[in-house]
DNA sequence: TCGTATATGTACGCTAGGGCACAGACAGTC
DNA sequence: GACTGTCTGTGCCCTAGCGTACATATACGA
């Protein structure tokens, strides 16, 4: 029984619950539902980016593609983000893959729409910008990260980040798949994993793994996960 | 002897220079020049950022520090681009150090007049937009680069960038100060830019070094640096 | 129930680059 | 000219992680 003024769920997505009510309202008629279908590409570099999303849940993973195999996670976007910050740039397309690494569900809108909304003033602009800044340190971050610090750290960090937007301690995963996001081989990633399960730390079998430890694996992380954590945490709600 | 309606020079930083002619007559009170002194500190990571800067010669480095030692560059701002993004994002501080690597000079501006001018509307956040969507894009692909392309290939590359933005053959350069910006060992760099050396791509002499074969290096460095070339030849005019 | 595709476990040699320890070489200063 | 600080050149050993090549193990479908 529809109620006549009919009361507005609060967006899941943390950039958009950031918003003044009366500016989400303005959004919503642009907003669609987007299943985010674990594996499926949103979209490829070169691409025209014909939507932006919104996780409410789920992972979306921007990855820097070199040569035509190589690849590396560059960012990781859950609920506390949005993926096409190039169309809010003033850009059509993208250098990177994206790609949703972990199931859940998105408010997606469509670029040209989303354009006009940033054009209109107000908090949305201002509030994407803080988000950019958001992103580009965690680019930067990531970056040195992987220069400097070894491999275990880096995997370690990748698992809490992930667990913190999956909000579970499961999630579907191969060593092929990881290889992907952290830029190193697959047998690497075996080795790494093995005894971050032999500390029990973890647990896989299979296409699934298991956080078990969640402070064990903050204590084998590097700095790195704090840093961008309090990041994305300073500025939203 | 003054005009009456004195000549407006054009702005030398290319960013500036891509404004509408009455726009940047508007910033220009709010501009002034400022030196850049070889080796001299912008900001380090957590500073309030109190200015920002827009080079017209020489080069203005971001670097990434983690732990207390090792710093990678994150970032080369030369005449496309600007230093204090951060401030047009709408936070404060950094977590980088600005640090200037190329002896030149910049215009500058308050903080405080550039957070205003950038809410003025007007073409110049737009044109923000785009130059972060190019940063963005650096960074990123500095990542991937950064995992996959071995030393030679990336000290290539980074000489290459560096020229372009000196637009001399020959700069001030030390092995160690190398080796900060590309997150390597000193003596790693001595052995690479050796072999560059004996191939006739460059030459060097205590603090000195000069690129001899701009095609040389070319063929040395990574597509990377093509990529992040075109990125921002694209929108500059 | 068996076959097949996909995931995982390992092993062995190789290479780039880190850690460390100096030895020259050059430039500026007293 | 001697002294000193800063660059540069090397060498040796060590480790992490790559390349390659298989050997299992598990899930799923015919």
């Amino acid at each position: 029984m529809p109620a006549a003024t009919p009361k507005l769920a609060p967006p899941t997505n943390r950039l958009l619950a950031a918003l003044p009510k009366d500016e989400y309202r303005r959004l919503l008629p642009d907003l669609e539902p987007f299943p985010l279908v674990f594996g499926e590409v949103i979209y490829e570099p070169g691409d025209l980016i014909r939507h932006v999303y919104f996780p409410a849940s789920g992972i979306i993973s921007l990855l820097a593609v070199v040569g035509d195999r190589a690849t590396l996670e560059v960012a990781i976007v859950g609920r506390e983000g949005m993926v096409g910050l190039p169309v809010f740039m003033g850009v059509k397309t993208s250098r990177n893959r994206a790609v949703v690494r972990g199931a859940g569900a998105a408010m997606r809108m469509k670029a040209t729409a989303y354009r006009k909304e940033c054009n209109n003033g107000g908090s949305f602009p201002r509030l994407l910008r803080r988000y950019t800044h958001s992103r580009l340190t965690q680019v930067a971050q990531g970056a040195a990260c992987n220069r400097f610090h070894p491999m275990d750290a880096r995997l370690a960090q990748w698992l809490l980040m992930t667990r913190d937007r999956m909000e579970t301690d499961e999630f579907q995963l191969t060593q092929e798949f990881l290889s992907n996001m952290l830029g190193v081989r697959r047998e690497g990633v075996n080795k790494t994993a093995g005894t971050l399960q032999q500390k029990k730390l973890i647990s896989y079998r299979r296409g699934t793994l298991t956080t078990l430890n969640r402070a064990g694996l903050e204590a084998v992380a590097c700095q790195c996960y704090r840093i961008i954590k309090e990041e994305y945490d300073s500025f939203l709600p």
